[in-house]
DNA sequence: ATAACTGTTACTATAATAGTAACAGTTAAG
DNA sequence: CTTAACTGTTACTATTATAGTAACAGTTAT
């Protein structure tokens, strides 16, 4: 699939550090989870990292772990984290001088992007990584 | 760019019907404004056609036109004609059995996206085609 | 010194998408 | 009744974002 997943897929990782926080956690211990490479994951944790969201240790005995509670992680957090897609993403063309349209679809669309951003956002603001991990344990 | 935007140019081709709608208007003209091929945009146009949004006539002198008023249609109408993508995708991988974050993340995924994509809808949902044709008219 | 990890870069393969071309079907007009 | 100019659709190609892999330098416990 050509389709961008890597917010999904650092939900899973979150979810798996917050689900084992007592152990410590490799980037293979999460790749046999996730089912990808080692190599992907730690790319992922990488941008995480980053953003705070999580904490690494190198040499020999590396690993992760949740820099905070996941209680206090939002999805938002992670989506941020790992820059995922727009709600929508405006076509990129060149504008037809002359034509009303063309030239100012653009900022029209603008408008309606960050105001639909906007709503994604505080809905995925509002889904502790918590809420992810006690959805799972239930089921 | 692999980046889906036929939404965006979906919203384009009807803020153009509405602009001049009082005109006959080709899947050329639209085309034109678009800065793509006319093949193109009857391609979105027909699923336009197909979610009740535009009529269309064939033949010679064929041509293009709203089915209802501008102010009728939100973006949300246009958003689900072209069965644009949802807020986020969710990663296709196989569960392992045994891993509990593994076997029922997805689960947990999909209750958030869900809840996402509801407000995302609801968002676009109040956004008509008459405000994107007026921002367009008044920029 | 070695083993085992992270962090990062470079590379390949895949698949979604844009964009194009072609053509059958339709209809107005001469 | 032939022609021109559309729509509607399918088949095809090129592009490019993404997943996924491999490799290796840097780090640290043993």
């Amino acid at each position: 699939m050509a389709v961008n997943t890597q917010f999904s897929i650092a939900v899973h990782i979150m979810a798996g550090l917050a689900y084992r926080c007592d152990q410590e956690t490799t980037s293979t211990n999460l790749a046999m989870s996730v089912n990808t490479s080692p190599s992907f994951v730690r790319r992922v944790l990488s941008k995480l990292s980053k953003a705070g969201l999580v904490q690494t240790a190198t040499g020999k005995a590396g690993a992760c772990w949740l820099a905070k509670d996941a209680k206090d992680i939002s999805l938002l957090d992670i989506y941020e984290a790992v820059d995922a897609p727009k709600a929508f993403s405006i076509h990129n063309y060149t504008e037809q001088k002359g034509c009303t349209v063309s030239c100012h679809i653009k900022a029209a669309l603008d408008n309606a992007l960050n105001k639909t951003q906007k709503a994604m956002e505080a809905s995925l603001d509002d889904i502790s990584l918590a809420q992810i991990v006690s959805d799972v344990k239930k089921k």
